[in-house]
DNA sequence: TATTGTTATACTCTATAACTATA
DNA sequence: TATAGTTATAGAGTATAACAATA
């Protein structure tokens, strides 16, 4: 019942800790410039982010706000309302579902997004992009890719509170 | 004084957010796990880790251990502590400086190492391996290295609360 | 009955500053 | 004076379960 063999190659574990190790110092380095210059923790400018600059309207409904980003509903209710309080979001009703309760983003929130990107580009130069090449940059994000697909499908199998709706 | 420019590459944007996601689920994962097999946060493990399989003797310093793992000293100060309380590391003075605190890892924390260990790899593999062909490991171990010796040369700049002491 | 979202609560973790002791 | 480590304290974030409302 155990998998096929209870080690790891070196280039393996090489990788594990290394993914781990720069993921954390970069979002160690990116909270810092956030927090200093627009009083924002990751999770809030990464949801800022999502309605901002991933979505053509500026909105989404609080379950697919969630993907990736939060790994409880209490979580993301928490965080929302934190923007909502900071004025950088709303929430409405949906209007196709009556349950469901749509995020907006505001002009507050577009200028506050505005306000960090430059410094946030700056702390990604400084510290992930710079010992790259930008061919590297290609390859890395061509790898890493399919593996965020394939996470995303698998749910932590054990947590999986609720199904998340499914994306469409 | 501000960056080169204001933005991004897209391949850059991707690597970016994939690198970020996939860490965050990844750990997420491990977790998971790690609490469930192991009654052991990802902190915690990763400091039996080091001294259990990295480090020869099973013995560091309190600052050696420090080393990308945790961001403040009193925070390695806690975690250590509750390995202590539980029996799976103890603090002595060290040998040659008579400041220092030498942790080691005891032979409850090697059996709970193993313990959770296989159950943990298991994880990796389902999770970051599988949609990875062996040479893509390679690559991604290849790409992360530089990043990671460069940020770890690079202190968050304001944060930076401690030199560390140099490696050796 | 299943899903969406909120609330209450308890808990863990983290960081800051003040402090002791040794180099 | 600088470094190693601990302690006290306060704050933020997270998850769980119970809950209300709609599909």
């Amino acid at each position: 019942m155990s998998g096929p063999e209870p080690t790891l190659e070196p280039a393996q574990l090489g990788a594990y800790f290394a993914l781990m190790e720069v993921a954390g110092l970069l979002r160690h380095g990116v909270e810092q410039q956030l927090r200093d210059e627009g009083d924002l923790t990751y999770v809030q400018f990464q949801l800022l982010a999502r309605l901002g600059l991933d979505s053509p309207t500026g909105s989404r409904r609080m379950t697919d706000l969630a993907d990736g980003l939060v790994y409880s509903r209490s979580g993301l209710t928490y965080q929302a309302g934190l923007l909502e309080q900071a004025g950088l979001v709303e929430r409405g009703p949906s209007p196709d579902d009556e349950r469901g309760v749509t995020v907006t983003i505001t002009d507050a929130g577009r200028a506050r997004l505005a306000r960090v990107l430059p410094g946030h580009v700056h702390v990604l130069r400084d510290l992930l992009f710079q010992p790259l090449a930008s061919t590297d940059v290609d390859t890395l994000a061509a790898l890493l890719a399919p593996v965020r697909d394939h996470m995303r499908a698998s749910p932590p199998r054990s947590a999986a509170p609720r199904r998340r709706k499914r994306n469409g």
